[in-house]
DNA sequence: ATACAGAGGTGTTCC
DNA sequence: TGGAACACCTCTGTA
C-alpha cells in the first residue's frame, strides 16, 4: 500500500515535466477560437468506447475541411471512421452545434464561463449536451483548461483507483451519485500523496498506456 | 482463419 | 424518483 504509493510518487517525479507541459497546453485554450472549442467538444462526444487518437484524427479532418461547422449529419458521420456509435455521435454533434449557435455563430466560451464554479458548468454541460455525462463533461472541461479539481472517471482511472485502494471495487454502473462519491475519494487521495487532481489523471493514464495524449 | 476482448460511456426504457 | 438493464453495434490487436 505505502510501497505502491511511493512507487507512484517516484513515477510522478519522472513524468512531472511532460504532464505539466500537457496541462499548459490545455490552459492555453482560453484563447482558442469558437471553432477550435467546438472541435474539442465534438472530440469528447466521440471518445466513449472509442480510441482517442482515432477520434482526434476524424475531428481534425472535419475541422480542417469545414464539415464540422457546415456539414450535415450524414457528412459528419461519414468521416467518423473508426469511431464507435458514429450514427448517434454525428447526431449529437449536430445537436450540440445547434445548441451553441446564436445568429449562426458559435458561442461556447461566453456561455461556459458565465457559471460560478466548475461543478456547476459540468452539471449544465451534462444536462444540455447530448453525449455528455459526468465523465465526458469533465473531460471536455479539463481539455479546455477548466475543471482542475474534477475527476475524469473512465475505466483506466477506476482501475488505478482500485489498484491504489482508493476504492474497494469497480462499480458496474456509474451513476451521478457514485461518480461524485468516487471523485471525492480521489480528491482525498490526491491531497494525501500531494499530486494535483489534473496531474493524477494524466499520471494514471500514462501508467497504463505509456503515453500522455488527451 | 476466426474468435474475442477492449477502446477515456451515455441515452432511453422500465420498474 | 432513482437506478439498474438494455441499446448503441466499429475497428484493431492478439491468440
Amino acid at each position: 500500500m505505502i510501497e505502491k504509493n511511493s512507487t507512484l510518487i517516484n513515477s510522478y517525479q519522472e513524468k512531472k515535466e511532460a504532464i505539466r507541459t500537457r496541462l499548459k497546453e490545455f490552459e492555453n485554450a482560453y484563447r482558442w477560437s469558437e471553432e477550435r472549442l467546438f472541435a474539442e467538444l465534438s472530440f469528447c462526444i466521440c471518445t466513449p468506447q472509442s480510441k482517442a487518437k482515432t477520434c482526434w484524427k476524424a475531428i481534425s479532418t472535419l475541422m480542417n475541411n469545414g464539415t464540422l461547422y457546415y456539414g450535415d449529419e450524414e457528412q459528419i458521420r461519414h468521416s467518423l471512421v473508426g469511431v464507435r456509435f458514429s450514427v448517434n455521435k454525428a447526431r449529437y454533434i449536430i445537436e450540440a452545434r445547434n445548441f451553441f449557435q446564436k445568429d449562426n455563430k458559435l458561442q461556447i466560451n461566453e456561455r461556459i464561463r458565465s457559471f460560478k464554479s466548475d461543478q456547476v458548468i459540468r452539471e449544465w454541460l451534462a444536462k444540455n449536451v447530448k453525449g455528455f455525462g459526468m465523465k465526458e463533461a469533465s473531460h471536455f472541461l479539463r481539455n479546455i483548461g477548466l475543471g482542475k479539481e474534477l475527476a475524469i472517471l473512465d475505466r483506466h482511472i477506476l482501475r488505478n483507483l482500485l489498484k491504489f485502494e482508493v476504492i474497494s471495487d469497480i462499480p458496474k454502473t456509474l451513476g451521478k451519485k457514485t461518480y461524485l462519491q468516487i471523485e471525492s475519494k480521489m480528491k482525498e487521495f490526491s491531497n494525501k500523496i500531494d499530486i494535483p487532481m489534473s496531474d493524477l489523471d494524466l499520471l494514471f493514464w500514462s501508467e497504463e498506456t505509456g503515453e500522455i495524449f488527451k
